[in-house]
RNA sequence: GCCUUAGUGGCUCAGCUGGUAGAGCGCUACCUUGGUAAGGUAGAAGUCGGGGGUUCGAAUCCCCCCUAAGGCUCCA
């Protein structure tokens, strides 16, 4: 059906001659004159007459939306032919015409039919407003999407092998039973607000910014370097498994069909400009890496080929409500890695080796994960087996899916969620084995067998978004905040030793010790203000720092320190060489970069 | 997006039934020349989220909008 909606001051209508199609009508409806309309100028095409009661629903759906905009005092609708070169029988036009009056009428809004099949003269003066136009294509196919949404998913626990019931496994207060009540709407919210969103711009890691849109964050110099050294680590990561690095464009044109198919099942979600090409913002790297592909030729041999990129930024139009602190953004950085495998069989070895790396970001990071395992009935039934090998790489209990049949474009798939201080889970790492997105996107390889066929695709994101990682760690600080000090790993903590001064005197020869720190790659800085020692120390705490240490004449004397150890609380005597060695340790096999601040604390900008 | 609550110097907050603003931290200057979680004194800094309304008079009451938190819903 194709529609054209105009929101007017005022449409004026006159019948003239009937046509063999006209409908009887009273004398009362030969004229009308309605003012503050919405005008529904509507052709009835072929194709609705399959399915009249879902073409009814869709557009009563969309007149409501543009209603609910423009907020017209009276709906007409206004039989108009000429909007297609492909009618449907009269007989169903208004069989769908008066359904959809019906409908209206019973939502409460006024509505006004006017006469089909026959000669009009009308007279209607446009409001001119960006909204008053607007053309529609109303199908019918939205009924698949609907149905699959209810199609109820099978829940268990699978370990060792075993599914059992959600309710009748005994979780002994672990996570999983968080995680579990969770994400099949069971768990009740104690309430309260996620303790990271204080902590992110109290540590000046990053900070809502009004002058955007909601769900978009400034980060402040510390917290840019945590998001780098992130970044740098799952650079490493994806490279040791052979990863190719690409970037590739934010915006994407919803005209190409691949791209509009695959951004579809977004829905609401996309993130749209207001510009003259139809453009959407990408909402993973998906397009950008399927589209290196598909242009590439690709052999067998070639295979599997993976594409890795950092998505600075990727943007999803969440809900207002939705968006909080780093948990939920509408513009967040996500590394993307996507694996074309030759066929299933591949795609299930490179994902088995990819949960290993997932699993490998746990604990270089050290943030617990509980797991969730999905499949679809088909890929369950087949390869159980082998989901239950993958299964006992995690070597614990986890949640399992299993859907009666393919909703995304993924057969199977494996989430990683961090459990936050409120025990709410926050998603992670993932791997999804996507066996739709090689033909839409026309991606070929030329097979041992000399034909071409559609690779399968994995799609894996070793840490889950930056923002979310930071999140997790910030929400463990504060779970663990009655064990032990709150702090980042060594590593992460942009600024890792902070030497402070007794007096002018010593500034110095402090300097000196930052300065060697430095040279052997660790973020150190000297607190050179005139403030008491007392207060020194008490800012270094407030900033997290793992190793400070007082530089006084006695230090000068002995080339000796009291080292305090954030970590563990513990004062141990070093000189500088013990430390950098201490520290080195710390920072082993992570990713280093230098210092984004003064390194003179009297010379800090204070950012909030 | 819906419901609830909130928005006051850079930060954290006080300000009763309407009479046009306060504290602590931070900042600046001076004093102190220091020894392991806040040394002292003084000073600068606010269109009370924005817009409209009621009133002689609005941070305070009413309406709309923006932003945040919580809940609902949702998350490839």
């Amino acid at each position: 059906m194709r529609v054209l909606l105009i929101h007017s001051d005022y449409i004026k209508y006159k019948v003239k001659n009937k046509t063999p199609i006209a409908e009887e009508i009273d004398e009362a409806k030969k004229d009308g004159f309605f003012e503050e309309s919405l005008i529904v100028f509507t052709a009835v095409e072929k194709e609705d007459e399959k399915n009249p009661e879902l073409i009814i629903k869709n557009l009563v759906e969309e007149v409501k939306k543009t209603n609910n905009q423009v907020k017209a005092e009276n709906i007409i609708l206004y039989p108009y032919a000429h909007l297609s070169s492909s009618l449907s029988s009269p007989k169903i036009a208004i069989k769908i015409l008066k359904g959809v009056e019906t409908a209206i009428n019973e939502e409460g809004n006024d509505v006004f039919r006017v006469p089909f099949g026959w000669y009009k003269s009308f007279e209607i003066s446009c409001k001119g407003h960006p909204l008053s136009e607007l053309s529609r294509t109303i199908t019918a196919d939205e009924i698949e999407e609907d149905n699959s949404e209810s199609l109820k998913s099978d829940w268990y626990i699978l370990n060792d092998s075993k599914l059992s019931e959600t309710s009748e496994f005994d979780y002994n207060g672990s996570n999983l039973e968080k995680l579990v009540y969770h994400e099949l709407g069971e768990g009740e919210s104690d309430g309260g607000e996620p303790p990271h969103v204080k902590l992110m711009r109290e540590k000046e890691i990053c900070d809502y910014e009004l002058a955007s849109d909601i769900g978009n964050l400034k980060w402040y110099p510390k917290g840019r370097i945590i998001r780098d050294l992130l970044a740098d680590y799952v650079y490493d990561l994806v490279s040791n498994q052979g990863a190719m690095p690409i970037e590739t464009p934010i915006f994407y044109d919803l005209d190409n069909d691949s791209i509009r198919e695959h951004a579809a099942k977004f829905g609401e979600r996309q993130y749209r400009t207001d510009t003259k090409k139809n453009l959407m913002l990408r909402f993973a790297c998906c397009f950008g890496a399927f589209r290196v592909m598909e242009e590439s030729f690709l052999t067998w041999r070639n295979l599997p080929a993976k594409l890795y990129e950092l998505s600075t930024y990727s943007f999803r139009f969440e809900k207002r409500g939705e968006v909080v602190g780093l948990k939920r953004l509408r513009g967040f950085t996500m590394p993307d890695m996507h694996s074309f495998c030759t066929d299933l069989d591949q795609s299930l070895e490179e994902f088995e080796k990819q949960v290993d790396m997932c699993i490998q970001t746990g604990i270089d990071l050290n943030v617990d994960y509980e797991i969730i395992f999905r499949a679809t009935k088909d890929f369950y039934d087949k390869y159980k087996e082998w989901m239950y090998k993958i299964a006992k790489k995690i070597n614990k209990p986890l949640l399992f899916e299993i859907l009666p049949e393919r909703k995304h474009y993924w057969t199977c798939k494996i989430d990683f969620a961090a459990i936050d201080y409120l025990g709410r889970p926050i998603e992670n790492p993932t791997v999804q084995i996507d066996v739709e997105s090689g033909k839409r996107f026309n991606i070929t390889y030329l097979g041992e067998d000399e034909k071409e066929h559609h690779p399968v695709i994995l799609h894996c994101s070793p840490t889950g978004s930056v923002e979310r990682v930071i999140c997790s760690l910030l929400e463990k600080t504060a779970i663990e905040l009655e064990d032990k000090a709150p702090m980042l790993p060594t590593w992460l903590s942009p600024i890792q030793a902070r030497v402070l001064t007794v007096g002018e005197k010593h500034v110095e020869y402090g300097k000196e010790l930052v300065e060697k720190l430095s040279s052997q790659n660790i973020r150190a800085d000297l607190d050179d203000r005139d403030e008491s020692v007392g207060k020194k120390i008490r800012n270094a705490s407030t900033e997290w720092i793992p190793y400070i240490f007082v530089v006084g004449d006695n230090e000068i004397e002995s080339n000796k320190f009291q080292v305090t150890v954030r970590e563990t609380g513990e004062k141990i005597d070093m000189n500088i060489d013990e430390l950098i060695e201490k520290l080195n340790y710390d920072n082993k096999n992570m990713p280093f970069r230098k210092l984004t601040l003064p390194q003179n604390i009297s010379k800090r900008i204070n950012f909030q």
